[in-house]
DNA sequence: GCAATAATAAAACGAACGTTCAATTAATTC
DNA sequence: GAATTAATTGAACGTTCGTTTTATTATTGC
């Protein structure tokens, strides 16, 4: 009937944002209604614009907020006074760890980008361009300085973010590769793609050859 | 008002695909809704169920049609007699001149699954699957015989799919780059990923280095 | 030109949608 | 322990959804 026994505003909160996520990772933003929301929370549906006043502006909030700590999370990963090749293993490491630990919401940012109004798409790509300028200047930089050898930096930045943020299609923890052996794998074709010599490449890799990955 | 002058359903029918497909792509599944694409085709609602029983069976309809080109396009860009890196090279190529050329129809591909039942997303699921069994192919071949040196055959498969299809995300005709250097370009970030004998590399690209490219 | 058939319109169906509002109860403050 | 505030319910609103039904008109075959 009203106010049940036990509510506390923050919890339900929180408990809105993880159940939002992973319904819409599911269904889809469109395909999840609030009431399938509200029941997945154990609310009524009126229950949940206390806390978010349209469906949209929830489904914005949950992409900023994964944006944010994408940025967050390489400004805490990026090593001081490192060269090209130490710079780009870091930014591999950080993006490959930072997407399967966050499976599910960053499936959200990628697929319901449409469902944004125009001023709130803009400011999630505009996030996502920062972070994305980053892997561009690594590659740049290495590239001037004969680290790598690559033939177009800005292309070579949308394949590598790709081919990285890609894991999460498939990647299902517990199967066969470990994620320390995905990650190593992926930092050596990460490698091999950027033409790192062949110095660079052993220097950002200090713990051997690919193929003994799973000794991780 | 009943049948309109001139009204034929060969063309009817081939109207309300490519406008399904068109507005699935740039709406999403579940934001279109029938009326907007009656609208679209210049006809009422009811008039599209002559010719899909449901909004699910055209949206599986668009993705069986659009796998089936797939491999058919694959069927007839395939080299016989070639070697391993021949044999990548095509696929390369085909599999980047089709999805540029395709690129609504790809987004719905990869981003409607969710929106099918379960039978008919494993029947997607499973063209999906024969298509990139045959890159596997190649790259199990090539890495057996020497020509590649490869980690994981299957992860860099997923890899290489993500990469390459990545393609239409950012791909606009008419912009800064052609389809031919795009796809020269992604022809030597694939070489190299493989670990491709030089030998087998320039053998595949007998067109000169990857940085000509613009000479196409 | 008349019958058969193909192609569409118009209206309606019940269900579900996002959202709002008033009422009600739990927790907190003094 | 009374007053205030926080958290939630239950019912309702108007709209839109996918789909069905029935009637109507254009085209085709004889």
């Amino acid at each position: 009937m009203a106010r049940t026994a036990g509510s506390d505003g923050e919890k339900t909160e929180a408990t809105i944002r993880e159940a939002a996520v992973n319904l819409i990772a599911r269904l889809g933003y469109e395909a999840m209604s609030m009431r399938q929301l509200a029941a997945e929370v154990g609310v009524q549906a009126a229950a949940l614009y206390r806390y978010f006043p349209t469906k949209e502006e929830l489904l914005f909030t949950l992409m900023r907020e994964h944006m944010e700590d994408l940025a967050t999370a390489w400004e805490a990963a990026r090593p001081a006074n490192a060269d090209s090749a130490q710079l780009l293993s870091a930014y591999v490491r950080n993006h490959i760890a930072f997407h399967i630990e966050r499976r599910h919401a960053t499936h959200v940012s990628n697929m319901e980008l449409r469902s944004l109004s125009p001023e709130r798409l803009t400011h999630i790509l505009r996030m996502r361009t920062a972070y994305e300028k980053e892997l561009r200047a690594i590659l740049r930089d290495g590239d001037e300085t004969g680290a790598f050898s690559i033939d177009d930096t800005g292309l070579t930045a949308m394949a590598l973010i790709q081919m990285m943020t890609g894991v999460i299609v498939w990647f299902r923890p517990g199967e066969r590769l470990s994620i320390a052996e995905v990650t190593t794998t992926y930092l050596s074709m990460t490698m091999r793609l950027v033409g790192a010599t062949i110095d660079a490449y052993s220097a950002a890799r200090p713990f051997g050859r690919a193929k003994d990955a799973a000794a991780f």
